[in-house]
DNA sequence: ATATGTGCAAATTCTTTGCATTAGA
DNA sequence: TCTAATGCAAAGAATTTGCACATAT
């Protein structure tokens, strides 16, 4: 709900991201409606990935009909203003893409708790496919397992 | 159909994995049976992942009914016969675990051409996402990109 | 003004489940 | 023999599509 999300940002850099991404939507000739905007203030302040499911939920009304949200997540990755991430599970997750550093995620196989890795190691496989010929490299990389939380727990799978 | 998948195995190898893998199926109370004779006999000679369908596919009846297929391959992953890939497109695909070294593919997103990659590195995610508290840490990580054949006409889309 | 976006309903696609029958161990 | 596996049909979940109506530019 405040002005980014984690207050590590600088003061206002939300709203010129916001208007950053207003400008990337028309100057494709995407139209910025109050669904698109709900839907991108939801996906800037909030953490993680997110399904299509959650962010319905948690905008409501103001993001539109479900359908609605399936459809602008796409768009907004087609402009890469969104990345996908995909934990295997069978749905699709989406987090607004910063542009700064290529990072990764954690997930725990039990709570599906989410954390961030700050960085990258796949450049190398990258760099290897280039040079295999391929073009337009791009990659996905998850890593799971249990977190320290749910971990303790592991003999005892029952006790809930 | 030969011994192996591309000749590169030595002799016997196949159906000594064969063997070891109806020993670990058995050990866990798991039958032998034709269809998944079937079934792993495809996935041990047949190149890359495949999905549900195109396993069906190539086995025809051998292999039973798709949904024995999908039974099976949910099975043998349990039994780390196989690794599930997800290559983000909706469909899980599965390759037989030669149980060597860890590794990834390069995938055309034109052509769905598959290359293997023959080694992998994430462990240095893995280290770090061990030394977070998390146990039991595994990943995902698939390359992407348009390869030879298909790189030369990024251009013309429609000359197919 | 008009092309683009939206909402609703229905369709698709992949995968899973229920249950009577078949077949390994 | 007796439990586990199979096949068929049907259900389920996530996502996409069609089309009349609404709305940004």
């Amino acid at each position: 709900m405040g002005d980014a999300c984690c207050g590590d940002h600088p003061d206002g850099a939300m709203e010129r991201a916001r208007q950053q991404a207003f400008d990337t939507m028309r100057s494709r000739g995407m139209r910025v409606t109050n669904q698109r905007g709900a839907l991108l203030d939801f996906l800037m302040s909030g953490h993680g990935p997110f399904s299509a499911e959650e962010v319905h939920r948690g905008i409501g009304g103001r993001g539109g009909d479900l359908v609605t949200v399936y459809r602008t997540l796409s768009a907004f990755e087609e402009l890469n203003l969104v990345r996908r991430c995909d934990f295997g599970d069978g749905v699709y997750r989406y987090e607004f893409n910063t542009g700064e550093h290529h990072h990764h995620h954690v997930v725990c196989r039990r709570c599906g708790r989410v954390e961030t890795l700050d960085f990258c190691v796949a450049d190398g496989l990258e760099r290897i496919a280039r040079r295999m010929g391929y073009t337009d490299v791009t990659h996905t990389l998850e890593v799971f397992g249990n977190c320290t939380a749910c971990g303790g727990m592991v003999a005892s799978e029952s006790s809930s």
